[in-house]
DNA sequence: CCGTAGAGGATTGTTCAACGATCCCTCAAT
DNA sequence: ATTGAGGGATCGTTGAACAATCCTCTACGG
């Protein structure tokens, strides 16, 4: 009865949580994450909130979620708007990840480690990228990363780093070269698996680094260029 | 509870400034801080909006930022409550912390650094001791660490860990024996202070990473005892 | 032609009242 | 001891109202 009880406990998060600025909320946050609301967007209270059929005091509740999440930004009297990444932003997010990412690899106990995650993700952005659908293989990519926190068995470390990854996305959008982005990518993801693999942590974090570093490089060239245009 | 309201009545005087939701999760914020709303208390819209004059409106903003930033948990249709953290939490926060500090420290480049908020945090905590303020004490002990990680200079690194520092905060006022929790550090930031100036971050990160797992073990060991007395 | 001031419309900021939904407590019945 | 019904309290959401602010377009003067 015990054992029943305990798993009973752990559907309970499927369940009451839904009020309807929260589920606002996740419709808008994902829109955002599939780039259907860009960067830039203003997002009108009187025209989003009459398509999702919700009052204006609930859609401002779920405005403020994303706020608070970085997705959105808010300007007095003028709206909320979906977040536009400066270059110091990404910067900042790279600065973050590899500092978070790279001290989980090194922070790992001894071999064997859960790699069932990273294998799967791996495995989906392979696919995505037989597909052509380089927009999958990013979403692969975070989710590689994503699994790669998750070794940490930390729930606000991975709290963090959905939102920074949340934000990345914002920087993907803007960049839109998927392929050129993403591609390279594949292979070195699946090089540091490999090394976790073997049990070799030192290889799998310098590989970490020199990835995260190059990644970097990269979004920021195409981002700079990106944002010179606008202005 | 009626003295409680009585008490914030007072607190109204303040509300004159910025965005009136942020003075209000201030003002929340600190009560929570100082244990004037225990882990546990629920925090009624009505009494609270009621004794500070605003609406409920402005009051579940503020209640919103004070849960995102993990001082409420907010139950459906229940309301919001002052977080009671859980050994778990305590755990995870100390797991968080040792990922966090460590990198940071590991990723100092060629120094020397910048020290003057550490050495501020330092004197902070010895002029505490000297005048016996335990939880002075404690307070700079967080001051330290959040000096720490100010190094990476990385804004969302500081974010993080601004929110992790404020959970551990509701784990010491539940323990509540601040000198036999905070005294022993003071020498310990010292060491690490002198390590850092003496540009040698080896040191200092294993210094680091001793002083958080034996306080961790301390907080959980008392911790554990308190928290088994209410059940 | 250009720049500026101002009027008007549109949008947001804030509060309030109302109603339905949910939870908790109590009490009676099995 | 467990179940179920009722009542009171609180939360969730809506709609409306009004003030404050921003944006656009127009008209005026240089």
């Amino acid at each position: 009865m015990a054992e029943q009880l305990k798993d009973l406990a752990d559907d309970r998060a499927l369940l009451g949580r839904t009020s309807t600025a929260e589920r606002v909320s996740d419709i808008l946050r994902s829109r955002i994450a599939e780039g259907y609301f860009p960067p830039g967007t203003r997002l009108s209270e009187d025209s989003i909130g009459g398509a999702l059929g919700v009052s204006r005091n609930t859609l401002r509740e779920a405005f403020r979620l994303l706020t608070h999440e970085r997705l959105l930004v808010h300007e007095l009297n003028r709206g909320v708007f979906v977040r536009v990444l400066t270059v110091e932003d990404v910067e900042d997010i790279y600065r973050t990840r590899r500092l978070v990412e790279c001290a989980v690899v090194r922070g790992l106990g001894e071999p064997p480690y859960g790699l069932d995650g990273l294998a799967g993700a791996v495995e989906e952005g392979r696919r995505a990228a037989r597909e052509g659908d380089w927009k999958g293989v990013g979403t692969a990519n975070i989710h590689f990363h994503r699994e790669l926190v998750a070794l940490a068995a930390s729930e606000r470390t991975a709290e963090l780093m959905r939102s920074v990854f949340a934000e990345l996305r914002l920087a993907f959008h803007v960049v839109d070269e998927p392929q050129r982005l993403h591609e390279p990518y594949i292979a070195r993801n699946v090089a540091i698996l490999e090394a976790l693999q073997a049990g070799d942590r030192g290889k799998a974090e310098s590989l970490l680094a020199g990835y995260l570093d190059d990644s970097l490089e990269r979004v920021v060239e195409v981002y700079r260029r990106r944002v010179g245009e606008d202005g």
